[in-house]
This record gives C-alpha cells, sequence and structure tokens, in this order.
DNA sequence: AGTCCGTTGAGCATGTTGCCCAGTTTTGGG
DNA sequence: CCCAAAACTGGGCAACATGCTCAACGGACT
C-alpha cells in the first residue's frame, strides 16, 4: 500500500517544485517518456496521493491573517459532540485529538486578537469543554515543507 | 491588499470544490465570460492567493502516517539558531513561533512511535533546547476545510 | 517458454489555454 | 450628475496539452 518507487517519489518532487508543470515539461524533466508519466500521475491521483485542495489557499488574503492553536480539554464521554459544535465555528480550519494531557488540538483563522477572543469564549461556552489554551501563532518560522521528505 | 470581493470568493469556494475545473467550467459555473474568469484567476494567483503545492501531498503514502506536534522551549537568546537546527531534520514540516508559555509549536511526521522518540531526542539534542512536550495526532476529527470560511 | 508489467514511440481528435480586439456595462471620484 | 477608469462580454485564433489507443520492446518472475 505503502509502495512508491524512487520514479513516483522523483515525480512528487518535481511537482512539489512546480505544480503548474504540463505532462509533457514533467516526462522530459524526468527523462521518462509522456505514457509512463501520464500513468504514473493517474495511479498517483486515485491512490489519493493528494489531499484537497483547500490546503493550497491562503486564508491570509481573505482577512484572516492570524492563525492559533487552541488546546481543549473535554469530558472523555462528550467528545464527539462536542467535536461536532467546534466544526460548527467556520474559523476552525482543523481539529487533531491528540494524546497527553490535552484532549483536541484545534486550529484557527482569525481576523484579529479580538476576534480570537470571541472564538475562543465560543469554544468554552460548549458543553463539555472544561478547559482552553490559547495560543497565537507568531509566524511561520518553518514554512510548510515537504520536499526535504521527497528528496531523501 | 486583503481585497476580495464576493466573485473572487466565489471563485475560490468553486476552486475548492473541485480544484481540477477547467476555466470555461469554472465561467459557465459563476455565470460569468471565461474572459473574466480568466482575468480574476491570474490576478488571484498573482497576488499569492495559491499556497505551495507541497501542502496538498499527503505525506501518509510516502511511508510516514503519524503526524505529532511538539512544543520546545528554549532559551530566548538562541531561537534563531535553534530553528536553524530543527529545520535540518527532514520529518519537521511546518513549525510556528507562539505566544504563551511555549516558544515553538514543531509539525512533524514519521513512520511510527520509535521514529517520533527519534526525532523528539535530535531536537532535545540541540543546544538551547531546554524542554520539549510531544503529542501524537491521534486522527484528524475535523479534517483541514477553509469552505466554510469562503461561503460566507 | 510463457506471462505479466512497465515502458516507449507514434498517432489522432478534442478541448483548453493564452492572447488579441472592440464594444458594453458597472464603478467610483470629482 | 457626469465623466473616466475599470471590469465584463463576445468573438476569434493559433498553439498546445490532454486523453486515448495501439503495437512493440525489455525485464522479472513462474
Amino acid at each position: 500500500m505503502s509502495g512508491y518507487d524512487t520514479v513516483d517519489r522523483a515525480l512528487l518532487a518535481a511537482l512539489a517544485r512546480d505544480p503548474r508543470a504540463t505532462v509533457v515539461a514533467l516526462a522530459e524533466r524526468l527523462g521518462l517518456s509522456r505514457n509512463t508519466v501520464q500513468a504514473r500521475l493517474a495511479r498517483l491521483e486515485t491512490s489519493g496521493a493528494f489531499l484537497s485542495f483547500e490546503r493550497s489557499i491562503d486564508p491570509a488574503p481573505l482577512g484572516y491573517p492570524l492563525e492559533a492553536y487552541v488546546s481543549v480539554h473535554v469530558r472523555q464521554r462528550v467528545l464527539a459532540e462536542v467535536v461536532d459544535e467546534i466544526a460548527r465555528i467556520p474559523e476552525v480550519i482543523q481539529a487533531h485529538g491528540i494524546t497527553g494531557s490535552i484532549d483536541l488540538l484545534v486550529r484557527l483563522v482569525c481576523r484579529d486578537a479580538h476576534d480570537l477572543f470571541r472564538i475562543d469564549r465560543e469554544i468554552l461556552a460548549i458543553d463539555g469543554v472544561e478547559r482552553t489554551e490559547t495560543s497565537l501563532a507568531m509566524g511561520e518560522l518553518i514554512p510548510y515543507r515537504l520536499l526535504p521528505l521527497l528528496e531523501r
């Protein structure tokens, strides 16, 4: 299942470098035939190698320049319900269940600090939420990247 | 600068729903002329509305099914150096400087729990790192999304 | 030997892209 | 209120990429 061979990784790396690259361009860059690249790309696509395109849209120009992580402690029994409630908040863009003392790590974007407080209160008001801990992301010190992993 | 009008947001939403949609398809879906859509798309692109394509590549099939967040406490003076060192670890896919007691929130992927421990030790060994707190992401309870924000 | 799989080169119809232009509508400032 | 700038529209066009098919070649494995 996990089996990507060297060619697949090279293809993904080339794509990561230049997402707009045409199939023919990728083919000659990798020294492969256009047919091969097309087949492999199709296989990668259907095998689910690509995530939603939403991840590539920058929330900042939309008016949400700030990103924050909110750790949410939840009464275990009602975790599912709490998640449902949190999912209703549009500013929440992702949430992970995590190990450790914290139950939920919620990732959200907001317009400003005031906005963040509002959303935080909204989460706190949810039944089953015991405590939250909000951390404002000040800067992306290491910008999202996958190339180091692809190039190994 | 932040100014996206209704049409831009609709365009982005349509794109988020169907990333492979052709320009003509988007045009008729929005009831606009192909020329307009093409112009707006070009403007969005050059204005930096889109982030790197790497974000749309799933690390899991690459052999890294696990994701983890590591909170890193750093001696303030050497923050930059610590970030440089952490950036050398290929499994690190992102890092934010955040407010609160924690200095650095590092996001990484790994092959398994053993792998995670190894990387954690690697971070701990960096000069200037005082303490780390590792949380394994158990599941994406709310999958990454931007549509709720686009649709308002 | 025989079979399967990935690759290659070729070809072809179709659709999309990127660009041009002129005319019309909408927008915002004076 | 009017004018000018900006945005939108419809049309057209050449170049190109796509998706698909086919036959042929090599390597790996039974």
